[in-house]
DNA sequence: AGGCGATCCTGAGGGC
DNA sequence: TGCCCTCAGGATCGCC
């Protein structure tokens, strides 16, 4: 399931291949996985929305939204949901990626004029979507409602973001205007670097404590990112390829498995309807900040 | 008001 | 071998 690190290698890997590049057509499959922020009526306007006739200028990513700006200002949001990918295409579909579920896609000339590459977007579950803005005023304006991007979190802003809130911390880092871009796999893996167990509350967590998960969790997206985002059971990059490297989970999808660090038995639960691991040990409860060092809940 | 749970959707995997 | 059940979860909506 794609999160931040997925997203951002998807952007990177798109970005030299599709700046410059002009937009020929599109086929829109499933109407429904297009959603737009501006009145289109007709189907020319419609395809103006996804971008056709237009000349695409830059890349951007919030969180897990990956955006696509046109010269003209008109951008699109992708965001891949569980099971989205976007792929590259200058023959047929890499294995995998060809049939059914591939919801959008675009002809592009590429800017070198010789060049005519497919750009597909496929989304088997379709949680995922493509979102249009006329300008890129409206997709900043939306963003506004994004918290601070994963991948340069500062402790600051992660303090402001748990300020007084009762909420398990895990619950918090799922929260998009909290922190941008952390999913469940990595809202586990921070926690469990940090040493902070999944139900403390947010607001109950220490200076030390934030200073510590917010460096982890921009450590952790990072590598991610850096590694191709090869966390992924069936994660393909916009080429058809797997992740890089293997990235060894310390703890998500290890419930009932001895932790990595200590031995103890890796605690399977579920929070706010996710599944949850962390280890008993290495996360205690009871950490939290000084003055309420004693507070205990079950 | 804030937090939690239900909901959407399909494919993978386990059990029988 | 094949069928059926469960599970996975990002984002949104409604309810408490």
């Amino acid at each position: 399931m794609p999160e931040l690190p997925e997203v951002e290698h998807l952007r990177r890997s798109l970005d030299p291949v599709i700046v410059g590049a002009t937009v020929r057509g599109v086929r829109v499959v499933r109407r429904d996985v297009v959603h737009a922020t501006a009145p289109s009526r007709t189907a020319a306007q419609r395809q103006t929305a996804l971008l056709v006739g237009e000349r695409l200028a830059r890349t951007s990513r919030r969180g897990k939204q990956l955006a696509i700006e046109a010269e003209s200002g008109m951008t699109l949001v992708i965001q891949l949901g569980m099971t989205g990918s976007v792929t590259i295409e200058r023959g047929r579909p890499p294995s995998g990626m060809d049939g059914k579920h591939r919801h959008v896609v675009w002809e592009l000339d590429l800017a070198d004029g010789r060049s005519r590459v497919r750009m597909a977007f496929r989304d088997p579950r379709r949680f995922g979507g493509i979102t249009t803005y006329p300008s890129r005023a409206h997709l900043d304006q939306a963003w506004e409602s994004l918290g601070p991007d994963g991948l340069g979190l500062t402790a600051t802003e992660l303090s402001e973001g748990l300020r007084g809130r009762k909420r398990p911390g895990k619950s918090a880092l799922l929260d998009q205007s909290v922190v941008a871009g952390v999913g469940n796999i990595y809202a586990d893996e921070s926690l469990f670097a940090s040493a902070i167990h999944p139900q403390t509350q947010a607001g109950a967590l220490s200076t030390h404590q934030i200073g510590r998960l917010a460096a982890e969790i921009r450590r952790i997206l990072n590598h991610a990112a850096d590694a191709g985002g090869s966390t992924l059971r069936d994660y393909r990059d916009a080429f058809g390829n797997p992740g890089g490297a293997v990235q060894l989970h310390m703890v998500y999808g290890r419930g009932g498995e001895p932790c990595l660090r200590c031995g103890t038995t890796l605690l399977g639960l579920r929070l706010q309807g996710r599944a949850t691991v962390c280890c008993p040990r290495c996360q205690d409860l009871s950490t939290g900040r000084a003055g309420s060092r004693s507070r205990r809940r079950s």
